[in-house]
RNA sequence: GGCCCCAUCGUCUAGCUCGGUCCAGGACGCCAGGUUCUCAUCCUGGAAACGGGGGUUCGAAUCCCCCUGGGGUCACCA
């Protein structure tokens, strides 16, 4: 979802870059910078940057030299496991400073942050105060082998030269807080506002993570038994690093080729997952804003504030009311309040944002349904409850009109119980369909109505069979919007193939 | 394991700051009815929680302590 992470200016974010809640876009748009002189945002050409404040802090003895190979810092771990201690890095008693800085212009070498033993206080918005106190600190790397700052490193020199006054991020960076502390105050830089806000997790209690796509998506190769990789936008070699690695990461695009090849959904992590499956952006900003919030509002009739939109939120946010403990992701919620978000639009702004989703995402479906979208888009929007869920309520119509199976449950059912009542019914209404002016929803209606009343039979009774004939089913939207969604033509080509059909049946 | 954070229905939560109006309210989901040509919608009703134990107090979901439980974090990742 991106709110447990932080958009930095790292080398790779042009390529691991996330759309979140629309930042992101501005980002890249000034990725050489803007007139704020805040930029460059590419790592790569901020390393002068960075050099200055190396410098400062190696000279103030804040910042040492350190040897250690990567090799002997994991046996180094290692033996502080056997002996049931936390390993920490910390600078000898013995070190030599002037040693070290001379011995460092020729060997390879990363570059520490001498913490002090003093407590860090910090003051979070949602959490209130925390006091870290313990030596456990540790002098943590600020750069690599490489030259390149760490993670740490680069926030604070990245957020002090660009005027960050708040930092809102994920809990799990907590602990990451007395460091970033520390440097600042080693720096000489002010220390901004904190907000640590509570994680999002799966249902099944994980944390949702931008790599549950990839997890989701490797389980069921390995489930299909696949051992090379099935479509060309991924190269073999590619393919089984992949699936070898529980690290790596396949590109979105990638992910959802494989996913459809699979038939597997994937898991929903980033707001564009979420706009692929058919949810509208403000009800997902909506949904996510009240897992961790809640304005603590009631309305008129005593239910809570639970539904708002962006100008709600800019009014009555506020850091307090932040829940303080973690929340599961609750895809039955969400799927309601996109229902009810998608019924209480008109029938012309569900057409139209039906439409933007079909053309981004499935345009065969604007193709097969034709002229008729208008009404298909009337017929689907009660009972949608995403985008993408639209078109299963008129799936009958996509299909060709000889395609479609007959539910063999309906068909005893509704068209052969009875001596083939259903289909009687079906037979005798058939000759009224050419009279039905215009075959528009209404008068369609009426027709029936008027045959069943006619008859003296119930409208389910010529209802539900005309349903099978023409859908194969007895679910589908109202009758009227159904035939009237096939039009005239189809309805009596589906009614004369069940009736021929359904003839061979009841005859055996 | 060390450190840090958290703890109300299955889930998201209101209530906790200023203890009594809470035998705990809402939403989603679930169950049972009803309306309807099916589905969906809609309406009505229902089951469902203060993790445990100690305090403090006339009185605790609300304050304190312990336990338990959940989570995060311990990288030359971010």
């Amino acid at each position: 979802m991106g709110v447990g992470s932080e958009i930095r200016p790292t080398e790779e974010v042009s390529s691991e870059s996330r759309p979140t809640l629309g930042v992101d876009s501005e980002i890249r748009a000034t990725l050489g910078g803007d007139p704020r002189g805040v930029g460059p945002f590419f790592q790569s050409q901020r390393l002068e940057i960075y050099r200055e404040h190396f410098e400062r802090l190696l000279e103030m003895g804040r910042a040492y030299p350190t040897f250690e190979s990567a090799e002997e810092l994991d046996a180094m771990r290692t033996a502080a496991r056997e002996r049931k201690e936390t390993f920490r890095y910390r600078r000898p008693d013995d070190y030599d400073h002037a040693a070290a800085t001379a011995r460092m212009k020729t060997e390879e070498h990363v570059l520490r942050f001498h913490m002090t033993s003093e407590p860090v206080r910090v003051v979070d918005e949602v959490l209130g105060e925390i006091e870290f106190t313990d030596q456990h600190f540790d002098d943590f790397i600020i750069r690599k082998r490489n030259g390149f700052p760490t993670y740490h490193f680069a926030v604070v020199v990245d957020d002090e030269l660009m005027g960050v006054t708040h930092v809102l991020r994920g809990q799990e960076h907590l602990n990451n807080t007395p460091r970033h502390v520390g440097l600042q105050k080693a720096l000489g830089f002010a220390t901004p506002t904190y907000a640590h806000l509570p994680l999002i997790f799966n249902p099944t209690g994980s944390k949702m993570s931008k790599r549950d796509k990839d997890k989701a998506a490797r389980a069921a190769c390995k489930e299909a038994g696949l051992k090379a990789s099935p479509i060309t936008s991924i190269a073999d070699r590619e393919f089984k690093g992949w699936l070898k690695d529980k690290k790596s990461q396949l590109h979105t695009e990638q992910l959802v080729e494989l996913a459809a090849h699979l038939s597997l959904e994937l898991p929903e992590i980033d707001v564009d997952d979420f706009r692929r499956s058919g949810y509208l952006p403000e009800v997902v900003c909506n949904f996510v804003a009240l897992l961790g919030w809640n304005p603590g509002m009631k309305n008129d009739d005593g239910t809570d504030v639970e539904k708002f939109d962006m100008d709600f939120l800019g009014e009555h946010f506020d850091f307090s009311r932040i829940g303080k403990g973690p929340s599961k992701f609750d895809r039955a919620k969400l799927l309601s309040f996109s229902r009810d978000a998608l019924a209480a639009m008109s029938d012309g702004e569900f057409e139209s944002c039906w439409r933007a989703w079909c053309e981004r995402y499935d345009p065969s479906i604007l193709e097969r349904l034709g002229d008729s979208f208008a009404l298909a888009a009337r017929a689907a929007k009660l009972r949608a409850r995403t985008l993408k869920d639209a078109a299963n309520a008129v799936r009958f119509a996509l299909v060709e009109d000889d395609a479609y199976a007959f539910d063999a449950r309906a068909v005893k059912k509704v068209l052969l119980k009875n001596d083939g009542e259903g289909l009687n019914v079906l037979d005798g209404f058939r000759e009224k369909l050419g009279a039905i002016e215009p075959f528009e929803p209404d008068a369609i209606e009426s027709a029936v109505r008027a045959f069943c009343d006619s008859r003296e039979i119930g409208m389910g009774t010529l209802a539900q069979p005309l349903r099978v004939a023409v859908t194969g089913s007895t679910v589908s939207p109202g009758l009227g919007e159904t035939l009237a969604l096939l039009g005239r033509e189809r309805t009596i080509a589906r009614i004369e193939r069940c009736l021929a059909v359904e003839h061979k049946v009841s005859g055996g």
